[in-house]
DNA sequence: GTCAAGCAGATTGTCTGTCATTCTTTCATT
DNA sequence: AATGAAAGAATGACAGACAATCTGCTTGAC
């Protein structure tokens, strides 16, 4: 027996799914950015104590998906151009680096989930569901950073696509984004199964830019 | 008046408190890796409430600072050699990264702050504290990932150089590791005065798998 | 003597309730 | 209209309690 599998069944604490349903809301932008939590109607919501929702919020806010400011409590961060495009810079850092690596080390059974991603977000493409689009788009590059060999990485570059989800979905609503998009992400799909590293990298490098260019037209326009 | 000035006075709230207290803890290697934390004991020695240590241990948990097991409580981290090269890996390509742009827009006042941390390595390097090599070169590299332009990048890394701290100390009182790292930390500093991004890189690349190497040495003689 | 079952203590997860401090907003005053 | 004060709301922090779970130890059986 691998010395290092975990058995161990986790016992899901009240604590653990008020985080990921708080998450899961941030996400699909059920708060306004800039708005603030209000503890005690967030108890009353999430059917939860406040000790356990101040809990979660610290969680949250550790994860910088959520602001604290001392006696004034939480709120929803309103992210500056200047910021988003900081993120952006790092997502591509990581972004080229984990679709080289995956690109050589990558293995037939994932490869073809790749696919399957692919294709789900081709899917997602032609309809008009953009939070469809949105979650496709992410699985297409979860399995890029699940199979960089660096889990760091992948945990980090989880960590950035969660702060800057609401633009996504913006961008990925923009005329013709989500076609661009899906020609870039068959680019790097097909240097990846080609175990070409410079193109893999090349690609990666690509689509983050025309995303990163797409986000800031659907800020300019948006507000 | 720039409209983002922070003016605001952050007052410091006992929650606050306990996790710098505690991350220093952590760094100093008061715990032992692998070591429960007990909540009632903690609440005793640090004086504070049960509710206020377990807001605090959660934002610890979502640093990866500690390990909160359902049922269990938190304890400290045991790193693999993997987990430890995982994290290496990344600071590698942050850190040449950071070295890189830092060349090409540091300013004169920085780039004096920055030599004046290599020469506060240079004293802790010939002298027996340890604790003080490893401050003193967390502080240069802080003023170089302070001047890359990307705070991202900054904040990223210093999680990332938090979770390793202990092993940095280990590594760092090695025999002759001092020495060579502190030439290793000139070359740098020399690229980035010289504005010359493309030796700032490499040498920036080179330390980290210097520092790298050394973290093994330790790990392998250590335990 | 060794191993398994069970029990007791310890520890965590969660809630309720309380209170001081700090913000926010409204309203009255100048 | 701007200023100021007071009422209301929200947060920061604590104490205490109780059930569920884990851990270690004792006991008992083979």
């Amino acid at each position: 027996m691998p010395p290092d599998l975990n058995l161990r069944v986790l016992p899901r604490t009240v604590q653990q799914e008020t985080v990921e349903k708080l998450r899961l809301a941030i996400f699909s932008g059920v708060f306004e950015p800039g708005s603030r939590l209000i503890e005690s109607q967030l108890c009353v919501q999430l059917g939860i104590s406040r000790p356990s929702l101040r809990e979660a919020l610290r969680s949250l806010a550790a994860e910088r998906l959520i602001d604290i400011v001392p006696n004034r409590g939480p709120s929803i961060p309103t992210l500056t151009w200047e910021e988003v495009t900081a993120i952006y810079e790092v997502r591509e850092l990581l972004e080229v680096e984990a679709a080289g690596r995956c690109s050589q080390r990558i293995s037939g059974e994932q490869l073809q989930a790749l696919e399957t991603a692919l294709c789900a977000f081709e899917k997602a493409a032609s309809s008009k569901d953009s939070l469809a689009r949105v979650t496709t788009a992410a699985d297409f590059y979860s399995v890029i950073l699940a199979n960089c060999g660096n889990p760091i990485l992948e945990e980090i570059h989880r960590g950035l696509v969660a702060r800057i989800s609401l633009f996504r979905s913006r961008s990925m609503s923009l005329e013709g984004r989500a076609v661009s998009s899906l020609a870039e992400m068959k680019e790097i799909y097909d240097a990846i199964a080609a175990g070409d590293e410079k193109a893999a990298r090349k690609a990666a490098g690509k689509h983050i830019l025309e995303a990163m260019a797409a986000t800031k037209r659907s800020m300019d326009s948006g507000s």
